[in-house]
DNA sequence: ATAACATCTGAATAGATGTTCATATATTAT
DNA sequence: ATAATATATGAACATCTATTCAGATGTTAT
């Protein structure tokens, strides 16, 4: 992944200055690309779109995900472990269940525009 | 991943019916899912969210991309390929340079909504 | 045709990731 | 305290993925 000055390779032949100018103004920092990153991984994945995709409408349990998307209790826990990482999702107990919902409206936007690209 | 009555579990116990009915009758299928769960994979490396953010101010070439971004020429064509085929990014060639460019505006979106959800 | 250059591709390898199994924790009821 | 239930966690395993290396393809100039 990192590179030096020992391999040849063409110039900013097709770049002028100021684009390359603006190309690395407009660029963020790498801290920041990575973890724009890592936010789209916890995305992209079937199982945990399918909980999101589930918390659109209601705040739900955890045996509840299972039954209703055909996983394992220990999967859903494990993923929604995942997106609360991300704070994706919140929750909230009460007795012995603990109810999840969607913690905030970029994830609805967010999967709306996925959508959106795939229907084109 | 897949289930069966075998194990004991809760029942819908805190789900009422017309609840159930709504989760479940916006639940896109499975397939949709899995394809919207593969897209956001694509979002999900640093180095093709590189990529894609240093397109969003011009157009440009494989060799450019490499050295701007300080990634090996052949990492970036892998890249390329991806987010190709997932139709995130076009292409024309000029000669022996090849220019790469966003294919979709929803790709800005997608990665605004991302930063967004960062800054939060 | 040959050389030089830009890009692409396939195989191999190392690292990351999701699920399962077994077990632990937490809450409630008896 | 004990049992029952809902959820969480850790380790192990199999799968997937990104990079690198070596070589192929395509284009232009001589």
């Amino acid at each position: 992944m990192q590179r030096d000055e020992d391999v040849e390779r063409c110039g900013f032949l097709h770049l002028h200055k100021d684009t390359l100018a603006r190309v690395m103004a407009q660029l963020p920092a790498d801290e920041e690309l990575y973890d724009l990153a890592e936010l789209f991984k916890v995305f992209g994945d079937s199982t945990r779109i399918k909980i999101l995709y589930a918390l659109f409408e209601s705040e739900l349990c955890v045996c509840d995900i299972a039954q209703l998307l055909n996983l394992t209790q220990t999967a859903v826990s494990h993923q929604l472990r995942v997106l609360k990482g991300s704070k994706l999702v919140k929750f909230r107990r009460e007795g012995k269940t603990v109810f999840y919902s969607l913690d905030d409206d970029h994830v609805r936007s967010i999967i709306g525009q996925g959508m959106e690209h795939l229907n084109e």
